[in-house]
DNA sequence: CCGGTCCTGGAATGGCCGTTCCAGGATAGT
DNA sequence: ACTATCCTGGAACGGCCATTCCAGGACCGG
């Protein structure tokens, strides 16, 4: 008996993602996502709620479809030192070339856009950290399983450090840093873990 | 012959740093700050000129009075290692205690407020960026000529990283990220530093 | 074909935004 | 004391913001 909806909810909220991501939720306005999705205001509204929702809605798809995949990649490969250097390799060729070149990680970008006020937002931020934290904290134990570190490595530590590693790179990506600059920091960074005295 | 201003134009701009640096410059509203200073909305007009102007003045203080002191205070000490420990004991101290406990770092946050589209603000990230890796480096290379770490070591690449990881602790913090854990962190990778191989 | 249900388009609302303007008052040199 | 100069206060402006509302039309089961 009902009418269906004459859009996929999805692609809305896909080009939803993408404003927010960009340009942060402050300055992405609601008649920007309408222009955006080809959307009315109405649609948007009984869809997804007022714009906070639809920022954190947002949010979590940027999560399940960039950082989910991402990380279980990670997560999922036994190689250990590689599988990290792989995991850099590909962050920075996606926030510096291509499609969202300069537009940063969104989950950083909400740190800065909304964390401080909302603990909705800052709950899906730890969370996020504690996930990647352990998808390399994983690749780490490996590692050393494999021999490629060695034993005395405090992994936890060294996996934090390297979340905030990836952080600064997403931070500085948007600005248009070089890819160069950030591999060669990279490179520097797992150098040091691979020259580690046992 | 003129009238002379009422107010001391730096402690206003003082209170704008403070709202811009805590809350962004898009959530900051002129209204706010007038509120905040106690001035008038013509008075800050006709002292600083419009938002944009008052936002890079703020900016600049933010560098001139909060950072240049810890960067000088790095490049001067002649320590190597134990003023790169200070200068980041003292960082995450400043990020997560006291008055601005959550509020980042005002540069960091410009990285994600205005960074995308405004190329003045892109030129001050980029020189502050310089800056705070060349005292890192320098405080590197001390290190090497006393001894502390091995001659092989990529100064300038692991500089960068350090850099990178201040700016991962920065962004953490914003979240309200707990001292022990980011102190932890850098612990991890001094450590790494420290026992890389000859 | 028909009816109830829901989606859609567009207008309307109240509020806050950044910015400007002008009159009034304080100031400091003459 | 006079006057030219500039600062100050407060009102006013147009514009955009997020949100709501309602009428009209599209759909689907019967």
């Amino acid at each position: 008996m009902p009418d269906i909806k004459h859009f996929d909810p999805d692609n809305a909220l896909e080009r939803a993602e993408r404003l927010f991501w960009q340009h942060g939720a402050a300055k992405a306005s609601i008649q920007a996502v309408t222009v955006a999705t080809g959307l009315n205001r109405s649609s948007l509204y009984t869809t997804f709620g007022g714009k906070r929702e639809l920022y954190m809605a947002a949010l979590r798809r940027y999560v399940r479809h960039r950082s989910w995949p991402a990380q279980r990649r990670l997560a999922e490969d036994g190689r250990g030192l590689p599988a990290i250097r792989d995991f850099f390799t590909a962050l920075i060729a996606a926030r510096c070339s291509g499609e969202h070149a300069g537009w940063g990680c969104m989950i950083v970008n909400a740190h800065v856009d909304g964390a401080h006020t909302d603990p909705e937002i800052r709950a899906l931020l730890d969370e996020h950290h504690r996930q990647l934290r352990d998808a390399l904290h994983a690749a780490l134990e490996t590692a050393v399983e494999q021999g490629q570190l060695s034993p005395g490595l405090a992994t936890e530590a060294t996996a934090e450090a390297l979340v905030l590693l990836a952080y600064g790179v997403n931070v500085r990506s948007r600005t248009g840093a070089a890819a160069d600059s950030l591999l060669d920091t990279v490179t520097a960074t797992l150098g040091l873990l691979d020259g580690a005295c046992p």
